[in-house]
DNA sequence: GTTTCGGCTCATTTATATAGGAGCTACTCA
DNA sequence: TGAGTAGCTCCTATATAAATGAGCCGAAAC
């Protein structure tokens, strides 16, 4: 899917192997991702809850989303199977809400020292 | 430039006008912005060093990179134009040297809490 | 007087991210 | 039997970001 041989390609990787917070920053930058976590942490844990929380995601984003959050390990998918009907819920994981704390310090900093041209 | 009528716009000012922490992210995901940031912080004031020292960085981006971080005052532009010959010299601001710390921070944490799959 | 250097700008091509919309599976409820 | 819901997947279209390469301006050194 992704062209391995662009210097795009290149160029990203060298920098995610230089210092992985541009892999940290990569992944936060997708759109959505750290609105989904806030619900996640606000107790919006299922995929229908989220959905409409987030009003604008379309559904394979929210889905994208919520499996790159349980890739990093900063979301548990739970599959809870022998309910019925079976239903899937998510939580935050420790990291997730370490991340979400420093994410916080950073928010604080953005509303308070930056100033957003035009 | 750039589409104000799609919903990839809509979708981004929202999320935007929801917490700044979004046009913060935004803007710390643009490749190199960082770097160039620690570059600078790191010594190199100019923009032929800060090329030299990012070596895989185009004039472009980094003209660009320059332009977005002292229009966010994260960066102060002196343009000696008294000097012959004339030079401009950048440094970072009160503000850019917070985010520094803030980055470091985070930097750590995806250093040892953050798994990257495969 | 022409070449060189610093610090850029601009147009075009290439690559990637986001959105839209159809559809699928397992289950339940009427 | 047929419709409805949750939690997705896949394909395509659209929008945006990054890279390439040429070029420009003023000063200075040869």
């Amino acid at each position: 899917m992704r062209k391995l041989t662009s210097t795009n390609y290149y160029n990203q990787t060298f920098l995610e192997e230089k210092c992985t917070l541009n892999e940290l920053i990569n992944l936060l930058s997708k759109r959505w991702l750290t609105e989904v976590m806030f619900s996640i942490e606000e107790g919006n844990n299922r995929f229908s809850t989220l959905k409409e929380d987030l009003k604008h995601i379309s559904d394979n984003i929210l889905a994208d989303r919520l499996k790159l959050l349980e890739q990093h390990k900063l979301i548990i998918r739970n599959d809870n199977f022998r309910e019925v009907p079976s239903r899937v819920e998510y939580t935050l994981s420790e990291t997730g809400a370490k991340l979400s704390e420093l994410l916080d310090g950073l928010c604080h900093f953005s509303e308070t020292e930056m100033e957003f041209p035009e």
